[in-house]
DNA sequence: ATCGTTCTTTAGATTTTCTTTAGATTTAAG
DNA sequence: CTTAAATCTAAAGAAAATCTAAAGAACGAT
């Protein structure tokens, strides 16, 4: 489950993050308007968290745009304001739940979770790319109809590459996708290369077709031959 | 990705240029006002890192001309002021972000990743010259709408011909882009021609037309036969 | 606490790219 | 036409990036 929590107080950011890292969500941030919009381009979050008064765009656009990509992540509403005004027009919007600081981080959670359930039973979508078929729901993927086990690790990788078919995904974005942005890039992407590898296998020994393409110097895209 | 840093102080230009280097980025060094200028016409860097308080001139107007001439690079000013009053019209010139002396080097690697980031998100844009569409979002170049598979090297140098197209480039600013300032130029251009001709090569056979003319004695030039 | 699974680390093999080399060819100038 | 410098070209050597398998560490379920 990955979350993004898109929040200008530093500290808050850090502190939620880190909270919901202990709960188990992979967790990214976004301290603005422009890096949230950048990453939810790219990466479709189960859940978006919200803080509305951004410094550098409003946050109720942020919303209408995130509707307008069709995206179906949830999302709550953050902020310090308890006008009723914005909590309307949020939800109008098309936010699933609206909180307002301070709050507890554990009901947070549970909210996460209330809104985690409720899109739960909004329907299945499943991704299909010629015979390699990803049910998001479910979590589960197939190749020509039979059924693969993949790792977390794996699985999530073949999403963001499903996600993200024939774009450049390069290996700094693919370790922030996996990891969150606490990883420390620069040092080695050796797991990068395992998890490649051990992703190709499975699909290849499958019965699927070697989509992922390496890109010598930049990083993989995934395609046909 | 290039970065041209502009900075009279000669020991900080060094220990930016060196530390960014080996982040990965291709650095080149401007002391001036003037200096700057004249790289900024030849090329459009990616990041431009710009001290405002240039002996020679005033970074603010730098800035004006850089947006008046429509480049897309993302500019990060560094300044030892930390008056409000630069900030602010720095930011309203159009700069991405602001940094005040004296700052760490990581965190000037994280905002230039953050610059990097929101401005790839400002839309795709491909550069054309005639049968050959190189597309900088997706590093990947066509001719008469086959992709051709190109080295960094050889990307690097192709994507420096078209934003440069019908002007002559020397062997200098060759090297000096593709390999930034650390080069030990005077040595020998072994390397460049053996990099024009593997271009040369690749271009001919997918379809394209040896644009690369020889000026002898001085460098190249990309241009009509 | 233990076992099985998954993730990360390690190290050597392999592939791709970059640089160097050397001889052939072209160019400009005398 | 001759000469010296510049450039071209292919191929070998060096360096860097990636692949791969296997071992060790961490995790999760029982």
């Amino acid at each position: 489950m990955k979350i993004l929590i898109i929040e200008d107080e530093a500290e808050l950011l850090d502190v939620i993050s880190n909270y919901l890292a202990e709960a188990g969500y992979t967790c990214e941030k976004a301290n603005g308007f422009q890096v949230a919009l950048e990453k939810i381009s790219i990466y479709e979050y189960d859940i978006i968290l919200l803080d509305i008064t951004l410094p550098d765009g409003n946050g109720l656009e942020l919303i209408q745009t995130i509707k307008k990509m069709n995206l179906r992540s949830g999302v709550i509403i953050i902020s310090a304001k308890n006008s009723l005004d914005d909590k309307i027009s949020g939800l109008d919007l098309g936010a699933d739940d609206y909180m307002t600081k301070p709050f507890q981080l554990s009901e947070l959670n549970s909210r996460i979770k209330a809104v985690l359930r409720r899109r739960r039973f909004e329907g299945t979508d499943i991704i299909r790319f010629n015979e390699i078929e990803l049910d998001t729901e479910n979590r589960t993927v197939t190749i020509q109809n039979n059924p693969v086990v993949l790792t977390r690790k794996e699985y999530d990788l073949l999403m963001f590459f499903l996600v993200n078919k024939s774009r450049l995904l390069t290996k700094e974005s693919i370790a922030e996708h996996l990891w969150g942005d606490n990883i420390d890039l620069a040092d080695n992407f050796d797991f990068i290369y395992t998890h490649i590898n051990n992703l190709r296998k499975k699909i290849l020994m499958n019965g699927g077709n070697d989509y992922i393409k390496t890109v010598y110097g930049m990083g993989y895209k995934f395609m046909e031959q």
